[in-house]
DNA sequence: TAGCTATATGCAATTAGTTGCATAACGATA
DNA sequence: TATCGTTATGCAACTAATTGCATATAGCTA
């Protein structure tokens, strides 16, 4: 156990942000903060997450940037709306990232650091806390897996629409398949 | 396809953070800021990575807390090094830290947002940032294969010893087949 | 009727992490 | 001899993200 794992060169490239994620949901249809929010739950919840308060503080800073537009919609009961739309240049900004390399996206998991710590407790403690996570990767996994069946009952047209968003969807049932399987087999080896 | 894919409350838990990373790892054995980088990249690099510059900040902070001690060695030739070791205060905030519940570990992932809005380039340059992704986790998948055969190697009473890490890597390697039979599956679906 | 969820937005303080720069000497390679 | 990689540490400026708080109304549930 001594080899190089990683090396700084492999990690190059312009840094994501938020901002371009937030981009590309404005890019299909406009929308407000919490319209946002709700959109990064449900269809990019597999590959990114970020609060209301970012998304809030982000959509406030990319106005100031130019990238977006809005127009303030009055409700009856409920609170004002702001309608974010994006520009030419918020357009322009976009393809412009996407055209430039991306840095792999860093692990950072503290459930392993955990783990690889775990001859310092009881192994209980370890055992307990992986269940747990297990259980919220099931209940991932078995929504990713609603989500793929209704991709499925679409026609072909539709398909094709939706192909690019399903791709995505595949990462996300794949990468909560080898969580679960890798579970497993921590199962086993403390059985 | 539009059911919740997160609810905010599966999303509880401590914070992680480079602290008890770096607490674990000065935990077995003490260390410089540099020797700690290094056991990062080598050792935890499929689930914790960290930049020099972050390291020796949390280590400087880490100090005034009372969390670790260091002393200086003279070396010839090369500059001093600050040799730290984990503290009693330390010892506790880990143990405290490793028996608290933290967060499932979030997922950014810009490569997919990229995929995610791919219709709006040419597709091929999406198809070009992956091939390049997967040379690189091909890359690690190997690196981490290598680490397996060592210590499948490894007698019995090694093999008991780094069991815990030894699960880790297994996490390394099957995120790593994982990614990489979902870039087999998107190539298919572009050929 | 009290509490919970959803809708809707935001600020302030803090923590975490990145990018760029700086210094300094050794040994190996070109 | 010039450059490159390794060892070794660090600051300053910035960007990104979290945590906690704050406001306000409607509808549903216990």
């Amino acid at each position: 156990m001594g080899q190089a794992a990683t090396s700084d060169t492999r990690f190059n490239g312009t840094n994501m942000s938020l901002k371009h994620a937030i981009l590309t949901l404005l890019e299909t249809e406009q929308g407000s903060g919490y319209d946002l929010l709700k959109r990064f739950k449900e269809r990019l919840g597999f590959f990114w997450n970020a609060s209301h308060q970012q998304i809030y503080l982000q959509l406030k800073k990319m106005h100031s940037e130019g990238l977006i537009e809005f127009e303030t919609q009055n409700q009856q009961g409920k609170p004002d709306r702001k309608v974010y739309h994006i520009t030419k240049q918020g357009h322009d900004a976009l393809m412009q990232w996407i055209e430039t390399p991306i840095k792999i996206s860093k692990v950072n998991d503290g459930l392993l650091v955990k783990l690889y710590a775990g001859h310092l407790v009881d192994i209980s403690v370890i055992q307990k806390e992986i269940a747990e996570h297990k259980d919220m990767h099931t209940r991932m996994l078995n929504t990713f897996l609603e989500l793929e069946k209704d991709f499925k009952a679409l026609n072909i047209e539709q398909k094709k629409q939706f192909s690019l968003p399903y791709l995505t969807l595949r990462r996300g049932i794949l990468g909560e398949h080898a969580w679960l399987q890798w579970a497993q087999e921590v199962e086993e080896y403390f059985k």
